[in-house]
DNA sequence: AACACTATGTAATAATATAACATTTACATG
DNA sequence: CATGTAAATGTTATATTATTACATAGTGTT
């Protein structure tokens, strides 16, 4: 088990009300979200935000320029995240699926490259709307 | 086999230019590249790259929002994509890996989604750099 | 020619992200 | 407890990426 990293105070701000949304939250919405806490500069919110991916507190999903907490209690670092994402009402939820994360992780090509992180984003429409 | 696509004249222009960049070009460098050739703004780039995208000539790497031409001649809609990013040199390359790319578009999991599309991001250091 | 569809041109602006610099806080160690 | 150092914060300005809105032109039917 790694230590508990403490968050700073902007860092608890930007994290709890990420952790709260029920769906990923761009950088200026936050930033909106949070001027009446203080953080008025769209850096501080970067720099938080840079910080909790870096920890693994939350993952940038990098088709939507959005951020969302980890669901997974046990990860610490974003190096192997895997999401999926309803691309009719955008809904986006992580995949923790320990074949797939295994198969990934341990995945070599010939171009003798060593992978250290990946990043997976599935697309398609989620069952509610699939029935639509 | 799929008909061929016929380009217009600045798609034309700027996947020749895409496809000839040994590493993935940015919107605003494509902007600065074919200006001598009369396209002057933004959106012109942008509606010519959506259009590629579209039917599979280029794809977009996400995590560095830069546009790479397909690899794989058989390429024609990018609705299953891997790549391989070093992070020292930012070198990118297409992943063709069949087995990859079927385990991949076999998946499903539990939330009843149906994946119609997938974009995979492996990052690390490629031959060269690791050496270094 | 009339129509539909795709592509183009242009200006303005929105949305996302970083640079540069000054200051403050947290906390380990002498 | 003073001092050093790393991390975090505050602030202004600016860079980078992408879209809205509207007008016009080309291309291929029927």
């Amino acid at each position: 088990m790694q230590k508990q990293q403490t968050l700073s105070r902007n860092q608890k701000i930007i994290f709890d009300l990420i952790d709260k949304s029920p769906e990923p939250m761009k950088a200026y919405s936050i930033l909106f979200n949070v001027q009446k806490k203080g953080i008025k500069a769209p850096l501080q919110v970067y720099r938080a935000l840079d910080k909790l991916v870096e920890i693994g507190k939350i993952h940038k999903i990098e088709s939507r320029n959005a951020f969302i907490a980890c669901q997974n209690s046990s990860c610490q670092i974003s190096k192997a995240t895997a999401f999926s994402i309803c691309e009719s009402c955008e809904n986006v939820s992580e995949i923790s699926n320990t074949k797939l994360s295994k198969y990934l992780s341990n995945f070599a090509d010939s171009s003798g490259m060593k992978y250290s992180k990946y990043n997976l984003e599935f697309f398609g429409l989620c069952k509610k709307c699939k029935s639509k």
